[in-house]
DNA sequence: AAGGTTGGTCAACCCAGTTGACTACTTTGG
DNA sequence: CCAAAGTAGTCAACTGGGTTGACCAACCTT
């Protein structure tokens, strides 16, 4: 058997592609990894740039460079910040939402698919696993969630 | 809970961050994951560039600048390949099989840990599940083990 | 009001990958 | 048997997504 962590790339490779397939088959701009962990993020909070960069575990230049595609694209907007006047908070726009929306119906379908192919047991065993485990590692402050290759 | 994509690359990252920190504090050099999935490769079989390049899921090119560097630092050699005489197999040195089995040791370390924080069944049954998922995907030939962030 | 901290931006750089072109050798099939 | 197609490896130029460092303006102390 493959050691846990070739199985954990292997996986997240096999998902990911088969995502990005039906993303290009329904005719969606491209869009990479990062900025659907940004949709994601945006979505139940107002965050500022260096939040993102924060969640995203990477630098604050970094995480402008995405914002900055997002905002070109249409999917997102910044809007000032109510009381740091510095500070901008970036949102989701309709054309964000709705396009989080359909992400997440796609990985709805592919964890769905992996539920019949395992099992829907075991893949609820995996996620429970996996997530006790990060708890295990890290407590609370969970880190940023860009895997580092 | 988070969705799967999102719990592998973070389980994934907290593995290698803490693998990464353990050689450190050995004082080994920071060799990258490729090595490692490299030198577990070799381990098994002789292989040329081209199937390095293959195994890992990148360009030949790139595969070659990992075998330099490998080269360079002692760890792997060049010999010339019996039939064809534009090939080269590469092989591990002793000090590339020396450093597999220190890594594999760290790895085990690793993994006992995480059967420790979150039942042994229970990892079990995740990389079961995982490994059901990919044979269910690409049933016998498996790609390239890179993930793509 | 002074000094330290923080959000954001600009610019230069890094590095691991890519594409493309090429040589030398091997394989194929007419 | 040989010409054409394919393959191993290398060189060079480029790309993209990150980094570090410097800076300004606003904020927060004290």
């Amino acid at each position: 058997m493959d050691p846990v962590p070739a199985l954990l790339a292997m996986t997240y490779r096999a998902l990911g592609d088969q995502f990005h397939d039906r993303l290009r088959q329904i005719g969606l701009e491209p869009l990479r990894p990062a900025h659907g962990y940004v949709f994601r993020f945006l979505k139940e909070r107002r965050a500022t740039t260096v939040d993102i960069g924060a969640h995203l575990g990477v630098t604050k230049q970094a995480a402008a460079k995405i914002v900055a595609e997002l905002d070109e694209w249409g999917y997102v907007l910044r809007e000032p910040h109510p009381t740091d006047r510095r500070a901008q908070y970036v949102a989701l726009t309709t054309k964000g939402r709705d396009y989080l929306k359909l992400a997440d119906n796609l990985w709805a379908d592919l964890e769905g698919e992996m539920a019949e192919a395992i099992g829907a047991a075991t893949l609820d065993t995996v996620k429970q696993g996996l997530t006790a485990y990060l708890r295990h590692v890290h407590g609370d402050d969970q880190p940023g969630l860009r895997p580092v290759w």
